[in-house]
DNA sequence: CAGAATCCTTTACGATACTG
DNA sequence: CAGTATCGTAAAGGATTCTG
């Protein structure tokens, strides 16, 4: 048995680390109606500080994902919207979303009872 | 414009949080042809420590994903193998292997000429 | 070979306060 | 309202060593 050709590849292993934190993924998704400005972004995503927001936003944009631009005319403040790359990730970020629904209670009724089981030790 | 009613299910957002680390999901991929041991595992992998390898599969199991159990009869060590649920989880991480290979290049380049404009500033 | 024990470094995240 | 500056904590990841 080898290295999986797949892991390998190095363009996969970006992918799994675009989503390897915790806010990434969710403010792409806060982002698919199209433009928002940061407050209602935060309102959307909820807990998240203006700091962190501020942050993912900057890594989204150095990835090419999401892009940052003054606010429609007549309005003040700021706008991201998706680029056209970013908005392909929609798709396997909904599928995600369809998997939650669907499995979300097991993992976390499994996480509870090893919680317990935890608990009993 | 109000919360996101799909971020403010916990199950969407479990879902994220699933793949919120580095190795969850390379993990579960790496399993995807059937049960394996640990250094199997990791020659797969690879760039992975044996001790973070078992604090991943420790939380996957957690999660019902993935089972650990004693190895085929006649051979020595351990063996995780994803659970029914665990297996569900291939399509949506297959979903962001194919956007990869569609889209990682682009990533790539854009994170560079975003490191370029870092290091001209 | 599986994996636990240590130790260390880094960074993600959060809270708060402040500036234009 | 957008964003930065600070500070603090917790956790993740990595390297190494040791044990059954």
């Amino acid at each position: 048995m080898t290295a999986d050709p797949f892991l390998a590849d190095c363009r996969a292993r970006l992918a799994f680390d675009l989503l390897a934190n915790t806010w990434n993924a969710v403010v792409v998704w806060a982002l698919r109606d199209g433009p928002c400005r940061p407050a209602g972004l935060r309102r959307r995503i909820g807990g998240i500080s203006s700091k962190v927001l501020t942050e993912t936003l900057r890594r989204l944009q150095a990835d090419g994902l999401v892009e940052r631009r003054a606010a429609e005319p007549g309005r003040s403040g700021v706008e991201y919207e998706l680029t056209d790359l970013g908005r392909t990730l929609l798709e396997p970020i909904g599928a995600f979303g369809v998997w939650a629904f669907e499995h979300g209670d097991e993992v976390a009724a499994a996480r509870e009872a090893a919680e317990r089981e935890e608990g009993a030790r």
